[in-house]
DNA sequence: GTAATTTGACCTTC
DNA sequence: GAAGGTCAAATTAC
């Protein structure tokens, strides 16, 4: 399937579209693997739509959008059978986004030190923010002073590099037109599975939803189930402040509570309740008077020091992931999140119609 | 004591 | 040889 830009959208946009779909896909696709089948003997005619129906309905509008993206191919790259997103012509320009396709030049493995240049013709994403906060808990291990930029340049590993192999890895370094910018190039992809670098991304996410508009659900899967819950409700109740929060308080209570059904209830896959929005609203309000911000919860340091220094990756304070952040590596207790508005549903019942 | 960061050395690519 | 990327010992923080 080629992609291209039209109608005058420059290409390296479209191609990060097409990757932010492919992005979105991608979770859809694993919270899909969480849902329990639609049932077969009742015809759907007769019941609202399942959440897997659902799900597969959001997936095939996702696909036709990816679709029709798709054209003449101004932009030289295409999904694969895989469904990544590759660009067919390797460009000196890192705005150019390309996903997987490692290096096939197999190097031999050195003892100590060295540099295998991963930024040159690998996998990467480049992208410009304000915080070096991505919702991912990054380990420092190197930087450099990169010639003619006033700036050095930081190097993070994904925090789980060691106890789960992920291969994650970025650069960070201030723009030189506006130093309060950063340069972020992002190689590689998460293949870990940990709280406490995905839901505050996610929740941060949701809380920007939140702001820009009604009707954003954030919906959370872990081994026990799936927890759906209204960023606009939270936004409602004042703590749109607060989110990320609110989901350190879910993970803590994650799976303890059950019930029956109703509007302004979390829900989890089994249909249970999870927990009432006011129950919700309480924890956030609780965490929010203890001081446990969302900054607390994620994994960014707020600023770069641009001397060398102090830029911490873990969140928290250097040690352990930080206060108020997911215990490490719960690799047993695998969640995730997908955060996002989701098309025209108005309300997370209509989403997610559980029958008790 | 443990874990993260710093920083000089080492290695690869150009 | 220069530049950039990574390693790992030393240092620092909790």
């Amino acid at each position: 399937m080629a992609f291209s830009s039209e109608g005058g959208v420059p290409a390296e946009r479209v191609a990060a579209a097409v990757n932010d779909l492919v992005e979105v896909r991608d979770g859809l696709a694993r919270l899909r693997g969480f849902l329990p089948p639609p049932p077969q003997a009742e015809q759907s005619s007769s019941r609202p739509p399942c959440a897997a129906e659902l799900m597969d309905a959001t997936m095939s509008k996702l696909m036709s959008a990816m679709a029709t993206l798709g054209g003449s191919g101004d932009i030289a790259g295409e999904v694969d059978a895989a469904g990544r997103w590759t660009s067919v012509a390797e460009s000196a320009d890192p705005m150019v986004v390309r996903r997987e396709g490692e290096s096939s030049a197999g190097r031999t493995r050195r003892r100590r030190g060295g540099g295998s240049r991963s930024g040159r013709g690998r996998s990467s994403n480049k992208r410009v923010a304000a915080t070096l906060e991505d919702g991912h808990v990054w380990r420092k291990y190197g930087q450099k002073d990169i010639q003619n930029s006033p700036y050095p340049r930081s190097y993070y590993r994904c925090t789980h590099k060691l106890d789960q192999g992920c291969g994650a890895r970025r650069q960070t370094q201030r723009c030189e037109a506006d130093p309060s910018n950063y340069d972020i190039t992002y190689y590689g992809e998460h293949t870990c599975r940990d709280p406490s670098t995905i839901i505050p991304t996610a929740i941060a996410n949701a809380a920007g939803a939140a702001s820009d508009g009604p009707n954003h659900n954030i919906i959370s899967f872990a081994t026990g189930g799936v927890v759906v819950a209204n960023s606009s409700r939270l936004a409602r109740e004042g703590t749109t402040a607060t989110t990320t929060s609110a989901a350190t308080q879910l993970s803590s209570s994650w799976g303890t509570s059950g019930g029956g059904g109703g509007g302004d209830d979390v829900f989890s896959s089994s249909g249970e309740r999870f927990m009432q929005w006011d129950e919700l609203a309480a924890a956030v309000g609780h965490v929010s008077s203890v001081g446990v911000t969302s900054s607390t919860v994620g994994s960014a340091p707020a600023a770069e020091n641009d001397g060398g220094n102090g830029d911490t990756a873990a969140g928290g304070g250097g040690d352990g992931g930080g206060a108020g952040s997911f215990p490490s590596s719960p690799s047993a207790g695998s969640l995730g999140f997908v955060v996002g508005p989701l098309g025209s549903i108005e309300d997370v019942d209509d989403f997610f119609p559980f029958d008790p």
